[in-house]
Formats: C-alpha cells, structure tokens, sequence
DNA sequence: TGGTAATGGCTAACGATGTTCGCTAAAGTA
DNA sequence: TACTTTAGCGAACATCGTTAGCCATTACCA
C-alpha cells in the first residue's frame, strides 16, 4: 500500500454506505424473497429516500449483482467446508440452498453478468466439486447441473407432496459415483 | 354426450376468446421472453384493451398457468416422440427447452400450481423418463433434475462461454446408464 | 480562513405495470 | 317486447424503477 494508493476518508464512507445498503438488500431478500426486495423499501431499511440509493448505485440490478456475488462467495465457502466427497458436497449444497431459498434463487436464477463478477469467483466456488469427480470438467458440470436441478426443482415445488427427496440425491450422488 | 351437457353457443364463443388470448399470450413469450408479456400488450395483440381481459381472465397469474400447462403438454409429446433411450430423451429434452426458451422458463420457473394444472399431466410427461430408468422413481428424479440442471444453467449463462456442454450431457447420460 | 466545488440527501414527478370501477351497447332469453 | 347478462370501453389507482432539480453540508485549496 504505497502512499497514494491509501483511499481517502470519503472514500471509505462512500464504499461503507454501499456496504450498508447491499447488505439491507440481503437482508431483505433472506426475510422476504425477491420480490420483497423494492428501491423504496430499500431505502427506507437504510434511513433514507429511493432516489438517494442512486446516488451509491447505478440502478437495481447493480444491487442483484452484488447479491449474486455475494450468493457465490457464500455458496462456495460452504462448500469448501465440506469433506471432499460427493455425499458430502452434495448435501451441503443442498442445506445451503435450503437454507437461503432465496439468495440462491438470486445466484442461480438471473443470467450470469460475468464482466460485473469478481474475476475467478465463479470457478473457485465450483473448485470442490471438480476436485471430488476426479478433475473431468464435463462430468463437473453434469454434477453441479444435477445439484441445480435437484435444488431448483425442490424450491420451486416442483416435486410431488409425497416425494422422497433424501432417496432422490441419493440416487444422484450414486449415479456420479 | 347428453343433450344438456352440449355447450351452448355463447360458452363456446367465450372458451374460443380465451383460447385466442391464451394463444397470443404464448407467442407475446416466444417472441419476447417472459417480461415481453404484459397485461396491454396482450390485450392489443387481440384487440381489446388491457381491463376487457379481465373478462376472460381473473388475473394475470393464470394466464401464467395456462402457459405452464401448455409447455407440460408440449415438452411431453416431445419426450414421448423420442426413442426409450436415455441418450435420445436427453437430447429430445434439451432441444424442445432451446427451442423453447421462453415457454421453458415460465413452465419450470414458476411454483407449479398443481392444483390449477390438469391432474395428471405432470406425471404423464415424466412417463418416457420414468419408464427408461426402469420404473425407479428416485433415479427418474435425479435424472430429470440433471437435465432441467444443465438447460437452465445452460439458459441462464451460467457455464463458461467455451464449455463443451454436449460433453457435460454426454457425461449426465453416461453417469446415469 | 474564505471561497468554491463536490457530495449526498431531499421532493416532485414520469412512465410502465397490474388491476378495479362504473358505464354502455349489444346479445341472449323469457 | 322487456329484461338480464355479457363484453367491451375509458378513467383511475397503487406500486414500481428511475430522473430531474434543488439544497445543505462537507471537503479541498489559494
């Protein structure tokens, strides 16, 4: 950290009242899903009027881009977490998108905006997956497909009633094993 | 068929507008994705203006609905014209959802109302699925879920722009034989 | 230290959205 | 023919994301 590279005061209030805001965005989006998640609703969390949010953010999916950030960086330190095999990766997959339903429907349901992610993110949350299936990258991704279909499918209730979806991952932890 | 179950002309007119609306609606989201359709939009596109379909319609959730019916119907005919095996349902899979991207998204991505949906329906196009692996519901589950995984993830932007994805489904498939 | 520029709030407002209301003309029915 | 139902309409409402314009405070610098 040379001299001129220390960020100024401003600068750090600036970015700790962005941080205050996308953290309010989540924290809306954990309590009442997406669809909770409005400007003024926003502002009003943080103390302040809908218009000002414009001021720290160019628009709304700015706020959504940061929470699919945000998603992955917790999704995958969730899994780095678990023991390194397929059961176990698979299951705390499965409880993380359990867990925040909707934070995961924010991560995985909008379209990937890869030039607005932190560069590398992206593969380093799936880094465990590709480690435990031997480092083949197409069987990788037919895992992880599996997971998101299984979890996608689940949370958007897809399933009938009755089904057993214990017996279902089990299934698919078997198939890839 | 009795005398008085034949429907009179007036239900027939009324079942046929709905119909007409219906079908606009459809291709409002082919043309134009999910958020193309709106309540005005679709009224001009049959010529009335947005209140008057409320006539036909309690809301725009069940236009959703019926289109979710509809890409049940249509995805199922699609899996049961492929040949009973687990690579060409696969591929009869992925191409009716490339096909159908929009239809796709709205027939997966919203809460099923099962309720609303033809009894049946759902378990009738899971049938080829079923059947292939062998009458296991768990495993048809799993099986199902890779694919609905690998096309909404592929829909959605989600795998890296050189990803070989014929290989991730070849994968699925091989994982699953 | 005083003057100037930038910052971060505010209110008002716009256009789009889904939807409700009340009216009316036509169609169907007795 | 007289009545009721139907299916359209325009006006309007609340909510949404967002823009414009204004203003006080803050930061910076001669």
């Amino acid at each position: 950290m040379s001299l001129a590279e220390r960020p100024s005061p401003v600068a750090v209030r600036r970015a700790a009242r962005r941080e205050q805001i996308l953290a309010a965005a989540e924290a809306i989006v954990a309590a009442d899903g997406v669809e909770g998640l409005t400007m003024r609703r926003l502002a009003d969390e943080v103390g302040m009027q809908a218009p000002s949010l414009y001021k720290h953010l160019r628009d709304k999916e700015e706020v959504l881009v940061a929470l699919q950030e945000s998603a992955l960086q917790s999704m995958g330190e969730a899994l780095a977490g678990a023991e390194p095999d397929l059961g176990s990766l698979a299951a705390a997959y499965r409880s993380w998108a359990l867990d925040h339903p909707a934070l995961y429907e924010v991560g995985t349901g909008l379209a990937l905006r890869r030039n607005a992610l932190t560069p590398g993110l992206e593969s380093w949350a799936a880094e465990p997956l590709v480690a435990v299936v031997g480092g083949d990258e197409h069987r990788a991704r037919a895992v992880w497909a599996a997971a998101h279909g299984l979890v996608d499918l689940e949370l958007h209730d897809r399933f009938p009633p009755d089904a057993d979806l214990d017996a279902a991952w089990a299934a698919m932890v078997d198939a890839f094993k």
